[in-house]
DNA sequence: TGTCCGATATCCT
DNA sequence: GGATATCGGACAT
C-alpha cells in the first residue's frame, strides 16, 4: 500500500502527475489524517529558474533536493506557512515536487487547498524536513487505487513564481484534478 | 550584522 | 484585480 523508493526516484514530471489521487497520511496522536492529492507542481533544478536549485544552489535550506526521491523537503515562506515537497528522482538531481492541495478524506468539510493550508491540516513544521517516507512511522503516501481519467488531470503554469520569468513562470508543470 | 524578499492566505475594492 | 502581514534564510557587507 505505501509507495516505495521506486515509485519516487522515476523522473519528476511523471512522479507530480502520478501523485495525483494517491493519499497522504498523517499519523498524529494516534489517529490518521488523510488526504487525497489533488494538486501538485514539479520544481526541477538546476535548469529551472524557479526551482530552489537553479543552477545547482546548493543551501542548508534546499540539501535535501539533492537527496534521492522520497524525502521531505519543506521549508518556510512569507514568514508563516509551511510547504510540503517530495523530493524526486536520483540522488544529485536536485528535482521535488511541491504538493499544493488534498481532499479530506475524514473530514470532507474542510477545504485544503493551498501548500500552507496543507501544512496545517496535517500537522507539518520543520521538523519533517528530511523526513522519509519509506520508512516514517509519522508521514506516508498510499496508493488506495484511486482512479480517474487521464483527461482529467489539468496542466497549468505554476503559482506565485512571477520572478522566475517569461519562459518558466508560464510552462505547464502544475496539475490538478478537478473531479473531487 | 544588515538588508532584501518570498513556491501564501486573506481581506479589500 | 491589488495590498499586506510577517520572519527566517540567503547573501552582501
Amino acid at each position: 500500500m505505501r509507495l516505495k523508493r521506486e515509485f519516487f526516484i522515476q523522473p519528476t514530471l511523471k512522479v507530480a502527475k502520478e501523485l495525483l489521487g494517491k493519499v497522504l497520511v498523517r499519523k498524529y496522536q494516534k489517529k490518521l489524517i488523510e488526504g487525497i492529492i489533488i494538486e501538485t507542481e514539479a520544481y526541477i533544478g538546476p535548469k529551472d529558474k524557479a526551482s530552489h536549485s537553479y543552477k545547482n544552489k546548493f543551501t542548508q535550506r534546499n540539501i535535501v533536493e539533492y537527496f534521492l526521491g522520497g524525502f521531505c523537503y519543506i521549508y518556510l515562506v512569507y514568514g508563516m506557512y509551511w510547504q510540503l515537497n517530495i523530493t524526486t528522482f536520483l540522488a544529485n538531481k536536485p528535482e521535488c515536487v511541491l504538493i499544493r492541495a488534498v481532499f479530506p478524506i475524514s473530514e470532507k468539510k474542510i477545504l485544503v487547498n493551498g501548500p500552507g493550508k496543507l501544512c496545517q491540516y496535517f500537522k507539518l513544521d520543520g521538523s519533517f524536513f528530511g523526513e522519509d517516507l519509506t520508512t516514517s512511522k509519522r508521514i506516508w503516501i498510499e496508493d488506495k487505487k484511486i482512479s480517474f481519467k487521464d483527461s482529467e488531470i489539468k496542466k497549468t503554469p505554476r503559482i506565485g513564481i512571477d520572478y522566475a520569468g517569461k519562459y518558466w513562470s508560464k510552462i505547464k508543470w502544475r496539475f490538478v484534478i478537478e473531479k473531487f
